[in-house]
This record gives structure tokens, C-alpha cells and sequence, in this order.
DNA sequence: CGATCTTACGGGATTCGTAAACATA
DNA sequence: TATGTTTACGAATCCCGTAAGATCG
């Protein structure tokens, strides 16, 4: 027995795209010459091309003589089919292409509220400059929604503070930042040669909601029953406002200082606590691999970090 | 220069439809081995079409490990579009191959009311037992029409009293007719040794159109004027009633013969006058070959000639 | 006889299947 | 380690382009 004798087709016989392409541009010239040039083939390599599509359909498609080429009723039925079938293949191909060479696609990013106000935006700027047909979609919201929605396939990839390595979760060490302290420009704690947890107590504090990271970390840090807590805000630019309006102080991270750096009468001072900073990480599915575009976004996040 | 080498593809790089079933057969079974099983191919020559078809693509369609095997989203991309496709080609191909083995088409026939009384009826059955699936228009109208109707691509075939053998149009011979007297039984004229035109002249006579090739071939034979014309009708239906009640005789094709034979009360005889005899013709146009489904019809009729 | 399609043919690329290597759970 | 994918490789096949042949107007 021969065993590397090719099998026969299991369904259909072999078609190939360029033999379609060959049908549909005789159909249209009506002359293997011109049609084999515009395919850019010698003449009687087209006609093999041809040939084999008949053969391989099982009926002549051409009736031609040395003066004339036209569809028999047989290519004519083919007409009707292949030549949108060209079409949509040709468009389905240039679809794919667009998605590989970053013309089009979509990613989706979640990450905390901080980074998507202070840093994402110039990053994404670059992105949007480089692929300006992929579509963005950004989901400013804490920790753990971040980590959920990675988790359901609605976000390729999110930045968050929880170190989620499970079976499903790949988490990847990202970035770290501080805490500052944030308080009424001029003000006493800024100017004492060290700062320490317990020098906070005596002031009214603005407290961030009890499930957002900073908080919790505060938490550890300076225990929160011994501090004359004024109020508990969700938003960080809540905090930035009240501090301003001078009603008490707070602790935020580094990557919101922009929120308080450029506002006259604010003053914020780093804090250098032990325990007392936050670890991001980059987190994204183990089953799959990020499109080409979330790679691109990737990568330019990792060349990028804060 | 080598001048042998392929030259890159003009517009979109060769897909094959093997490497589109392999696809979405590899996209249905996750699984190198079970889809390679299905297209009948060995599991490394199968992963070498996939392969084939990324390279094409510009883009990697699957994320595989030894134990995983998935879409990447650009081949999700590709799925959306590739599935539809290898279903419209393989339906293309089928349709085709449908017409090229008659499980499908459609012919197109003129030809005389007479012929398509008697002769075609019996034809059409063994036509359709053989190919049910194949569409039969039938036009039975005069020579004139019949010609017309192939001349403007209504019809395939036709079958005419006239040789038109133009540049568009092709006649062969295909059968002749001889004459018949018809009458009421017992009519005198039955009983002469030998009949003349002459004979005809004494007797009421029942006309067919003027524009009949009856009623031409026989006004070459018998001059009109000399006639007992008792009335032109167009149907040899009609002859045949007007001749059964008594009114008069007349003059009809071989082929039409069934009309008056089966009749009670009718008789016929041949008339072997010189020049009274229709020679038919088969008629196609020269520019176009006829379809697979009009060449059975062809050859059917060549093999049953009435 | 000139334009055009088909056949013939040699060389190189392609693709097959078997076997071995490689990778992951 | 066991299952499943990829790489390696020799052989058969396919496909190209050139050149010669056939055919119709």
C-alpha cells in the first residue's frame, strides 16, 4: 500500500482562492491573456488554473475558441456565487489583517481611579496616536472590580492592588507608589524634621471609603478608632476639596498627587512609613493570550509604568 | 533574473478551501488531532495548514498547547467570516456540480404545435424520468416564432419548417412530413387509385392560417383561388371538429395525424404530390454552446425522431 | 498569417506521511 | 509520564514559465 499517496478531499474538492480569482477575472475580461496578466501569471499557467477549477467543479466553465471566451450556462451559476464569495474572502482577510497590524480591534482595560485620572491618559494618547482605529474601553473602578472584570472576560487586563494568582489570574508585579500626606498650605506637620503615625491623631482626618486600598492600608498603619475621623468620601477629588477648604487632612497616594500638587494652598508631604506603600500589580487571564492589541496596550503600559 | 519563480500574489495572498475546512473544523473541535482525523490527514501535515493559512492571514488564529487548543480573538475574528464562507462555497460547488450531472437546470424548447402534441409529450417523459430536477419550457407556436425565440435567447433549441442558417443561427435537418388528406369516413375521395390535386378542388375545404407552413406548402401544390375555401381556422383542433361534423375536408401534416386517426368517423391518406412534404430543422444559436441540460434534450430528440 | 488557447516539458517549490523531538499538565 | 503539537526529512506531487503545437478568423 502506498501510504503517502495523498487521500481524496473529504468533502469538496480543493479550491483555492486564486483560482477564483482567476475565474472571476476571465469572467469579467473575457480573454486568458489579459486576465492571466492582470493576475500576473504566464498565460498557460492561468489556463492550468482554470482548468483545474473546471475539473475540480466538475463542468466546463468557459466555452473558447482562439477568437472568443465566454461563461457557458454552468459558469454563469458559478458566477453568481463566486464572484461575492471573492469579495468576502478578500474582506474577510483584510478584516484579519487589520486586527493583527493594530488598524482595528479593541482592548479593554480596567484599572484603579487614580491611575486612569493621573497616568493613563498621556499613555493612552500615545496608544491612540499609534493605532488610532483600535477602540478603548477603560473601566476607572477599585481592586476588586478590576480583578472581576479580568476574571469575566470583560476587561483583557486590569491594574489593581491585589495580588490575585489563582488557576484563572495571572498577577505580575507593576508598579509601586507612597502615600503623602495632604494638608492646608502651611501647616504645622510639614515642617517637623520627622513625621510619624501617631503626630496625625490630633487632627480631623478625611477618610477614603473603608474598601478602597488606600484606606485599608491606612488602617494598618495608624489604627483608625485613635483618629478623630471627620468624614468617609469615595472620590479623591472629594478629599483634594474638602482639604482645601481647610476642614482637615488626609492621606493619599502618589499617583493622585496631581490632584493636589497644582492647587494653591495645598501642601503635601511623602510619607516614608513602613508598610506604608502600595503594590500594583498587572493582572490578565492565564487561558488566554491577550489580542494583538491588548499586547501592544501592554507593553506600552510596562515601558511606561508610573 | 529567475524567471521561473512564482511571482507574489496580485491582491490577496492563495487561501485554499482545504485550509478553510481545516480551520473551522480545527475552530468546532479544538483539537489538532481530531480535526486532522476529519480532513483525512495527518495530524503534523494538518498543523502545516494551519500554519499555511496564519502565515497567510498575517496573524495567529489559535492558541494551542499540548493540553489547550483555542481561538485567539483575531481568529474569532476570522470565524465570524470563515464558517459562512466555506458554507457558500461548498453550496456554489454543489449547485454546479447539480447543473453539470442535470440534477438541475432548465431547457428551453420551441417548436411546432403539432410536434408538441404528439410527438414531444412521450419525449418530455422519458426526459423527465431521467432528470426530474431539470426545469422544461415548452413554446409551441409556428416557424416563425420558434426562430425568433432562439434568435433572442429565449429558447435553447427549436424545432422549425424554416432553414435559417445565418451567422447567428445554426439548422441541421432533423425530420420530415409527408401529407394527408383528411375527411369523413367513407368519403369517395378515399377510394381512388391514384389522387391529384385536381381532386381535391369539387369539395368544401377547411384552411388553416395563412401564415400556417401547411397552408403554405399547400397553396404551392393546389392554387387557392381554385379552391371551395370554406373557412381558415388556426388550430388543427379545430379541423378536425369541422372536418368530423361533415362541414368539409382538408389537408394536415403526418405529425398531426394522432388529431384525426383515433377519430370515429374520420379517415386519412397520405398524399405523395411532389413538393408537398415539410422538411424540419433543429435549430441553436452558433454563438453559444447549449447547456448540459440542453445538449440531453438534444440528443434525445436526435435519437427519437419522429 | 496572425492572434490566441492548449499541450509538452524540465526544474523548483509545495505537501504528503513517518519518525523523532519537544512541551505541558 | 502521558498526551498532544511541532520539527525533521525523504519522496511524490503540484505548479510555474518557456517553447512548441493547434485552431479559428
Amino acid at each position: 500500500m502506498n501510504s503517502s499517496a495523498p487521500l481524496t478531499a473529504p468533502i469538496s474538492a480543493a479550491i483555492s482562492s486564486r483560482q477564483l480569482q482567476a475565474f472571476v477575472a476571465l469572467a469579467r475580461l473575457r480573454s486568458f491573456t489579459r486576465a492571466a496578466a492582470e493576475c500576473h501569471l504566464s498565460q498557460p499557467a492561468f489556463s492550468a488554473l482554470i482548468q483545474g477549477l473546471e475539473q475540480a467543479a466538475g463542468a466546463r466553465l468557459f466555452e473558447r475558441s482562439t477568437r472568443h471566451v465566454a461563461l457557458t450556462v454552468e459558469g454563469e451559476v458559478f458566477e453568481r456565487s463566486a464572484a461575492p464569495l471573492l469579495a468576502q474572502l478578500q474582506q474577510a482577510l483584510a478584516e484579519l489583517r487589520d486586527h493583527a497590524t493594530l488598524r482595528r480591534g479593541k482592548v479593554s482595560l480596567a484599572l484603579l481611579p487614580s491611575l486612569a485620572a493621573g497616568w493613563l491618559p498621556g499613555l493612552l494618547q500615545r496608544f491612540r496616536a499609534d493605532y488610532p482605529g483600535v477602540e478603548l474601553q477603560v473601566a476607572d473602578v477599585l481592586s476588586e472590580p478590576c480583578v472581576a472584570r479580568v476574571r469575566e472576560g470583560q476587561a483583557d487586563l486590569a491594574i489593581a492592588t491585589v495580588r490575585v494568582d489563582t488557576p484563572e489570574l495571572r498577577a505580575e508585579p507593576f508598579s509601586s507608589d507612597r502615600f503623602h500626606l495632604v494638608c492646608p498650605a502651611g501647616h504645622d506637620l510639614l515642617e517637623r524634621p520627622r513625621l510619624m503615625p501617631r503626630d496625625l491623631l490630633p487632627h480631623p482626618f478625611i477618610h477614603l471609603a473603608r474598601h478602597s486600598s488606600v484606606r485599608q492600608l491606612l488602617d494598618a498603619a495608624v489604627h483608625p478608632l485613635q483618629m478623630r475621623t471627620l468624614m468617609e468620601v469615595e472620590q479623591l477629588a472629594t478629599v483634594m476639596g474638602m482639604v482645601r477648604a481647610g476642614l482637615g487632612l488626609s492621606v493619599v497616594p502618589g499617583f493622585s498627587l496631581f490632584h493636589f500638587n497644582t492647587q494653591p494652598g495645598l501642601a503635601t508631604r511623602e510619607l516614608r512609613w513602613k508598610g506604608l506603600h502600595r503594590q500594583l500589580f498587572l493582572i490578565r487571564r492565564r487561558d488566554r493570550e491577550l489580542s494583538t492589541a491588548a499586547r501592544a496596550l501592554y507593553e506600552l503600559m510596562l515601558a511606561n509604568r508610573p
